[in-house]
DNA sequence: TCGGTTCTGTACGAATTCGACCAAGAAAGC
DNA sequence: GCTTTCTTGGTCGAATTCGTACAGAACCGA
């Protein structure tokens, strides 16, 4: 059923030791994950969590008003429902699927007590909650200090390092939810980049053609979570 | 030299169990904090965290391009030096005094052992670390969805929480840095609130005269990661 | 193959915010 | 006292982004 160290994918429970990953195997159950199926549902228990092993979930704050802001962004590099890990059992955080994929779930009070049983396991997770504490302060720099076109390329580049391949399955719709800017922002900003032949477009899907200079375009907008990431749990982000 | 529970103020410390507060005790020293002054430096060994007493600090993310923005903001509620929490020792981020206060910091390496010894001390701090993480996303919301009147508001508020009685001594620039905004942006959003008599400003100060309609034009930009410190701290975050 | 839905392209004026200034007032230091 | 520094008030045009609207294209299911 659950794949051995090797063969899983999740880089989470690759960069952990071999028997807190075997003290975590009997729990985990694959899942496949369709677009916009909800992982955590803002206000209410956390029940499963996540270990993705395809696909990419998004981490949206909502706003009584009901703006909508995406603040994290998980692929196979972490894990969803991350209140769990900090003995917090629900959020006003939605985490939804953004591109298909699979994963591998856990009920959370398994996870719980997994780490309750191995400090070293408790480790990594929590040096997870980092990586995704300052990705979201870098969305939050994002999202008040650079404008549409830097903030296209660099969600753009993070959603490239978390999928296989350079078709980036993303409509303008979701992007402008993503970026906090209104749809026709997003049409705009993705022509300037089709007029350079950094990227190409069809519907629902983005081609990137020329990534070093898509990362030029996103400047300093981009990278210093994807570094963390390589600082904290060991292993690139990226394939 | 320290204080007993009864007559500390740091809301963390008096909300976490007694004996949990002994285990810190000894480890406490009392410090005065001046303005300016850094507790936590960008990408360098985080010495010692500390629980606020009294005045501000403001956690802010930093780009190679120099751009920065407050993506954190605390006072007696909550303690500073977060990464220590998750078993990290640094963090790209920054953390200084926005108001003067003062506050009582232990060697991180002694609160590390100390939540090793006690799982209830652990939980509590970990629960502040989701408030935190709370704050930072709906600030990153702020900056990408509310216009700059409702963000001053906001912030205005989040400060007055914080601090003893209705004077708060900021300048624009530092409400610049906060916002996110040109300085005189900032300039403007206080004239209108003077204009309706909200506010009262001098050089270096605002004394807030109405709360009430201060929160109405924050709206819905304010308010969430304060309920959810209630919440999840068991005390209400202001007096 | 048809009809409905979703997605994209594009347009327009309006509103917000910016960047870069300069000048005057207030506090602080010598 | 006098000078220096910090803070605030204000302006200007320019750039960005918004809100809204509509039409055509692509896709989906019946």
């Amino acid at each position: 059923m659950t794949a051995s160290p090797s063969t899983v994918r999740n880089r989470l429970l690759r960069a952990m030791a071999p028997d807190d990953f075997a003290r975590l195997k009997p729990h985990l159950e694959p899942v496949t994950l369709g677009v916009k199926q909800v992982l955590v549902e803002a206000n209410e228990p956390i029940e499963y969590v996540h270990f993705l092993e395809a696909g990419l979930a998004s981490v949206v704050a909502i706003s009584p008003d009901n703006e909508r802001l995406e603040v994290g962004h998980i692929g196979r590099e972490g894990m969803t429902g991350e209140p769990i890990l900090l003995t917090v059992d629900h959020t006003p955080h939605q985490t939804f699927i953004q591109v298909a994929g699979s994963g591998l779930r856990m009920r959370a009070e398994d996870l719980s007590a997994a780490m309750e049983a191995s400090p070293s396991l408790k480790a990594i997770l929590l040096r997870w909650v980092q990586v995704l504490m300052i990705q979201t302060a870098q969305s939050a720099l994002a999202n008040g200090r650079y404008a549409i076109q830097e903030r296209l390329a660099r969600w753009l580049l993070m959603c490239h390092d978390r999928l296989d391949g350079d078709d980036l399955p993303l409509t303008h719709e979701f992007l402008s939810l993503m970026l906090g800017v209104r749809r026709s922002g997003v049409t705009e900003a993705l022509h300037v980049l089709e007029g350079v032949k950094i990227v190409r477009t069809s519907r629902g899907r983005i081609h990137l053609l020329d990534r070093a200079r898509l990362a030029e375009i996103a400047g300093d907008c981009y990278g210093l979570p994807e570094a963390e990431y390589a600082r904290l749990i060991g292993l690139p982000l990226n394939n």
